[in-house]
DNA sequence: CGTTCCGTTGAGGTTGTTCAAGTAATGTGG
DNA sequence: CCACATTACTTGAACAACCTCAACGGAACG
């Protein structure tokens, strides 16, 4: 879990700003061990000696402006990404060129593994806001994961991890009215934060209506009035992309 | 990729019968190292004193009558498996009860990822016939890919697979009209089927309507109604359960 | 400080759902 | 092996949820 106190004020305190508004000294000191990649990279139960060969291997950073992509869906699949601030998009596209937001990645979450099927990515990554990242060579951590069970258990629990919360959005697509598909996104970003030691009740979510409709399956007008139609309820207070959760229990009740 | 005859009757020539069908003598011959085993455990460039070990570990089979499950969502999880002969859903459950398919599962397919991330099964899995499955307990094949890369490799791939398969799930529910989501569906099958050596263009689909919709985010009479539809305009032909594809181009078009 | 992108809201249309009835398959016990 | 019970599938008609098109106000950004 992150509860790194040199990221939360990326997220709480400077809403509208990601990164860019952490002092440069702050951000330098946000390495890798200490903050987001504890959630990829150190499991519970690493020893000692095993330690300092991870962060040999993952502890390069990127920086990814908002809108521009980490990777692109088709390029050859070298690296796992954690994030380290900001947030990401991933998409997919069909044939026909109708794309379609298939996930969001919010600092302390892992980004990537959609390309290990086939050496190359099946998504595209692309920044919400001006974003850093932890760059993990695959091919490395790979071999690491031969020498510690540790690090192998971390890297299929992430893996697992996913599994299921796709399944999960599938189900959500699947069998969800338009009304309880918002609810569950906004209690699932909300249960993010709070699983990264954010507040449960306050967040920024940095996608346009329009991705969050195309993750929803749905409308960017759908959310917007689905979004307004909550506010009127009471259950939440929204000021763009700001989101305020008023009634936790009201938006699970649907 | 397989292809063994000795599972190609099952699919093809006895339709309607699914493993049953099969003499006992055959299906005894059908051990994992000669049949739907093969797609999980025998990556190319596995060395010849590695294979006894894989085949001690994984080769324990279990049948799975029509309705039965394999797994329960929140049983603990202890076993990846592979389906040898059969078919089976994964279905996935709400709070409130609903329930809904997740997945389909043929034979020479894995299943079980969906327990990786807890230890405890996010999905329940239910033969749609009488079925075999090999077992591979998880705890074993954890070791195993410590030992071997390959192994490993193979692992990993299996998991990616599942989380391209889902995003691909989820855009198909997100982004598709009915008619899309049914012609994506029969297509999905149908490369299946290829890909295990058999036919593309006909084959038994052991879903009830009520399944398909589940699984592609609709309801079962306008599965029905769009199959009835696609029939028309003389892209398949359908009785039942039994399917054949007339026009695959066709279906690709939309 | 203008331009572009984003968000909101309304009116009307379409797709897919719901409810209902009837038919075909499947499985079971006699 | 047949008659029956049950489950699965098909089709129709009315309705509702969501989408499309459109117009406008406001925020963000160079």
């Amino acid at each position: 879990m992150l509860t790194s106190a040199a990221l939360t004020p990326i997220a709480v305190h400077y809403p509208g700003r990601g990164a860019a508004a952490m002092p440069p000294a702050t951000r330098h000191a946000a390495r890798c061990s200490t903050c987001a990649m504890r959630h990829l990279c150190m499991p519970q139960g690493m020893s000692a000696e095993e330690l300092p060969k991870l962060e040999a291997v993952i502890c390069t950073a990127r920086a990814v402006r908002r809108g521009e992509s980490l990777y692109r869906a088709g390029t050859p699949f070298e690296n796992l990404y954690a994030v380290r601030s900001g947030s990401l998009k991933t998409t997919m596209a069909h044939r026909d060129g109708r794309e379609q937001v298939t996930g969001l990645r919010l600092a302390g979450e892992s980004l990537g593994l959609d390309g290990i099927s086939n050496d190359v990515h099946a998504c595209s990554a692309i920044a919400l806001e001006d974003s850093s990242v932890c760059i993990v060579p695959y091919a490395a951590l790979k071999r690491l994961c031969r020498e510690s069970g540790a690090m192998q258990e971390r890297l299929h629990k992430l893996m697992g991890e996913q599994i299921v919360r796709e399944a999960s959005q599938m189900m959500m697509l699947g069998s969800l009215s338009a009304d309880e598909r918002v609810a569950a996104f906004l209690l699932d970003v909300s249960g993010r934060n709070v699983q990264r030691g954010y507040s449960s009740a306050e967040f920024n979510l940095r996608m346009t209506r329009e991705d969050m409709g195309s993750y929803l399956g749905m409308t960017l007008e759908t959310v917007s009035r689905t979004l307004s139609k909550f506010q009127k309820r009471g259950l939440i207070d929204t000021r763009g992309k700001f989101i305020r959760i008023v009634d936790l229990e009201g938006l699970r009740d649907l």
